[in-house]
This record gives C-alpha cells, structure tokens and sequence, in this order.
DNA sequence: CAAGCGCATTAGAATGATTCTAATTCGTTA
DNA sequence: TAACGAATTAGAATCATTCTAATGCGCTTG
C-alpha cells in the first residue's frame, strides 16, 4: 500500500546530511581527477589531497578548513594553492561555491550540479537538501526559455535555525545572525 | 480562450524590471518609515533620503551606490551611516539583501519578502523575477516542517548571461565571470 | 644523465567590502 | 535653553580573497 512509503514529515526524508560512502566517495574521487587531467591540469600529491578534504567533509568546508586538513600532511602548503584549485573546481563544474559576504565561501565536492541547501544562522550548519528534489538542468532551461537569458547555474538555500540549535540555544556564543551571517 | 493568455514564451511574462511607479513608491516608501518607527527609530533626513535612494533604483543597488545618490543631497554623508539604516531595514524585515563575496551586496527594497532573481554574470545586472512566482511564507512553511529547521527566509537565484550581454559581448571589459563574479 | 621548459607553489602584499571605534553633532523633550 | 540619548562621522581595523613576483619541481627531450 501507498501508506507506508508516505514519510513526507520524516526530517530525513528531505534533509540529506549521510556521511559519504567508501564507494561513491572514491568515486567521485576519480570523476574529480578525470575531470582535471581532461583539462590538462596535472594532479600533484597536494591537489589530491585537497580533493580529498573536500569530499571527506561533510560541512562544506571554507577553504580555511581545507587548509587545515591538507596541512596536516603537507606542512608547507600555502592557502593560496587552496584556492588555486579550488578555482579549478569550479571552472571545470566540479565543485560549487557557496557564497557568504559575511563569512567565508563555502565548497561542495560532492554533489557537482546546483542543489538546494539549509543553512542554519545560529552554528553556520550548511547541510544538502534533498539532493533529487528539483531537476537543476530541466529547470536552467525552463528559466532560460522564459527569461532569454543564458541561465548556467541557480542557487536554493533556505535560512534558518537547524533543529540541534533549536532544542539548544547557546547562551554563551555569540549568534550568526547577530554577526550579520546569512 | 485560453490560448490568447498562454505567453510562458514571452519573456516579460517572467521578467519583472518595470520601473516602478509613482503610487507603488510612495506606498512602500511610507510602510519603510512606519516599519522604522515602530522599532523606535528617528527618520531622520538623511535616512529618508537613503530609503529613497534604495527604492527609487531599479538595480538592486550597492551601499555605495546608496551613498553616492545620497551624497548628492547631503555631501558630508558617510558610508557608515548607509550601512547603518541597511542594517535596521535589514532588522525590521524591510529590505533584503543579496549577498555576493567577489563584489558588493545588493539590496532590495521593493520587495521585501523572499523572491527570485535572476544575476547576470557578465554585466552584474540583478532583475526580479516574477516576484509572485513561488510562495515564500508557504514555502518556509514546508520546508520547515519538512526539515525540522525554523526557516525565516529563502534564496533563490539564477546565474547566467543576460539577454543584452549575449547580443553585445563587450570586447573590452573584464567580464564579471572571469573575475569570479557569482 | 643533463638541460631546459613550464606549470605549481610559495610568502607576503594588496584589495575591497564591511564593521568597528571613539569622538562629535543633532533632535527632542523638559 | 539645557541636557540627554540617538545619529553621524572619519578613519582605523578586519577578514576573506586575489595578486605578485620569485622559487621549486616534475617532465620531456636530447
């Protein structure tokens, strides 16, 4: 019967923060380096690594974090390679950039194509939502046709507070939207 | 019949770049300052001046934008004072602001409420579109209920390339995609 | 194996929007 | 007119990101 695949008011229906499987994350792992190599661009241990940080984090990390992560086995590396192939990334529709004025860009290694997403105002959570739910390319073009523009990416985020700061307001920290985070 | 209003082809069935007209921004001009004042807050000339300012562009202006119509009237204003009143309109859920990393918010004072809009990247022109498109308040709703988040607000975006921009691509000018621009 | 070329990487400076600071001025009310 | 609090100011500070110019590294070719 219909009835029980019904679980519109299940959270985890819609929101979809499951860790990365060993499979698809090695996966898309070699998508990602395929997609520079067909680009000419060399895959030096470093940039691995990057790509790497990237899918292994399931924050859509800043480029900071990514830092981070590779410094800890490349020392030396500079934040300027971060976003040196980070640029790459996105040029070759590989990763998309979330932007925040105030705070730092977000990434997703992940899920490559235009996707909604929930952020939470209060911890700077930014989670995928439901991956599957609207057909970004179905709908660049319907918004193309409609507009005579030359529609290549779109942007769905919906701003809130997550149900964990919900349950738990932090007395101490001081909130994101109050720092004008959005 | 039908037929005769069936102009989903038509893009200003979709684009939304009237200007606005003397009643509509008389109208909203006085809902701003009665918002404001509610909150408590002094309208004083100046911030009249930067309300103005905000709704009598069509561009979605930048801060500094703001600042240079004010300045026309009152010189010695300063930026601070611009994003200051941004700041309480922002509060008081009178103006919205889109975000950008790579170059200067815009702000919307027209339509307050959540609403798409479309970004051209070569020429960074921001348009609404459809603003009766997609239902905000209902649409936070759902997703609220859906997520377990308390959403207050939404972005929905698309990014492309102009209708003007695709007739004449300027030679000269560094275009806005290049420059990362998004 | 050596030389040379070009991309990758680096540290640090530069940029640019936004926010902060501390002092001054303005408006309102008494 | 005095006095208080809010509004405004110039300029400094912040912070993510980009730029710059120099150096390093890996490949290819001879």
């Amino acid at each position: 019967m219909l009835e029980t695949r019904d679980n519109r008011n299940n959270p985890d229906n819609i929101r979809d923060s499951a860790p990365m499987d060993e499979a698809r994350f090695r996966m898309r792992l070699s998508e990602m380096k395929a997609a520079l190599r067909d680009k000419g661009v060399v895959i030096t241990r470093k940039r691995a690594k990057i790509l790497e940080a990237l899918l292994a984090s399931d924050r859509h990390p800043t480029a900071s974090e990514i830092h981070e992560s590779v410094k800890a086995f490349y020392p030396g590396t500079s934040l300027a390679t971060i976003y040196n192939t980070i640029d790459i990334l996105k040029e070759t529709g590989q990763a998309l950039e979330i932007e925040f004025s105030a705070s730092a860009n977000r990434y997703d290694g992940r899920i490559p194509v235009s996707h909604p997403h929930l952020v939470c105002l209060a911890c700077e959570k930014v989670e995928d939502m439901d991956a599957a739910a609207p057909n970004a390319p179905l709908e660049l073009d319907r918004v193309s046709q409609a507009t005579g523009y030359d529609i290549v990416r779109l942007r769905t985020d919906y701003y809130g507070t997550c149900p964990d700061c919900l349950r738990e307001p932090r007395a101490g920290a001081p909130n994101a939207m109050e720092r004008g985070f959005a």
